[in-house]
DNA sequence: CTTTTATTACGATAAAAATCGTACTTCCTA
DNA sequence: TAGGAAGTACGATTTTTATCGTAATAAAAG
């Protein structure tokens, strides 16, 4: 007859217990544009995030908060209660989270050459002037580092 | 009972008939890793395709296979009979394309701040002084081109 | 010829991502 | 305090993408 320990044994053989937060990649299209909102905003209320995203497309309530507890569990985001409500924040680093992406990005997309991909980016979005003299003396300080 | 024409009707109505070529959208990312291949080498059979994909990952050959067979259908890939092989090349341009995919990447990831996609990009890879050189000229021409 | 090998075609399945409906619960309000 | 409104939980389904196995066939080798 099985005791407590050599049940659990046995069913730790056959089931793989779902863990939370295993594994988290990168986030997906829908997820980052819940990330966007709240890297921008603060923290905010599943009902906050449906509307803001409801201007772009129209999209079910509860799909959203589906995500956004999808996300929880992936541990990109955090909560809070107040009341019954949940108050979310960002639980990653956007500037963090932005670096990874540009970085697969760029592998897939430019084969890795980020000069390709910044002379592509020039050529093919309008900067103003200020824009422009920002980006000179950024790289000016680049080549400074660089002796 | 039913003609020709209203039998035609009738499961018109009921039947929506699968059609290649229907809405191309953008390439997936196993798509862009064999369109890289064929921008940067020319036309390629599914083998070559396969062995050169095959050195950064573990994949099966009618795997490869069937992912171009799809390309094929949804107009990224052309192709061309050498005895019963298939040689395969690109039917989309390779800049066009990264354009695209470039444009919905700004979107998603940096809110559409083209600027702030290229600080970034300018900070987290190294370049070296005669890409710094190039990069600067580029901007100097846009400048010049802005008055 | 006949057997092996290289190839294509293509359905089926798996895996990942997105979407939605229903059940429940809690709060507010008339 | 009954009933709606506003929430959350979560399974189920759909859609998209990736992967693979099997069958058929043509070419090449023996």
């Amino acid at each position: 007859m099985l005791n407590y320990d050599s049940y659990r044994t046995f069913a730790t053989s056959l089931i793989v217990v779902k863990m939370s937060k295993a594994k988290s990649s990168q986030p997906t299209t829908s997820e980052l544009a819940v990330l966007q909102l709240l890297w921008d905003n603060g923290p905010l209320s599943v009902r906050e995030i449906h509307e803001a995203l409801s201007t772009e497309k129209e999209v079910v309530y509860t799909t959203v908060l589906k995500t956004m507890q999808v996300m929880l569990d992936r541990g990109f985001l955090e909560r809070e209660s107040v009341g019954r409500k949940h108050i979310y924040s960002a639980a990653i680093a956007k500037e963090a989270t932005q670096n990874q992406l540009l970085d697969t990005f760029l592998q897939r997309t430019f084969g890795g050459s980020a000069k390709q991909l910044v002379l592509r980016a020039l050529g093919n979005y309008k900067a103003s002037k200020s824009e422009l003299e920002e980006l000179k003396a950024m790289i000016d300080k680049l080549e400074n580092d660089k002796q």
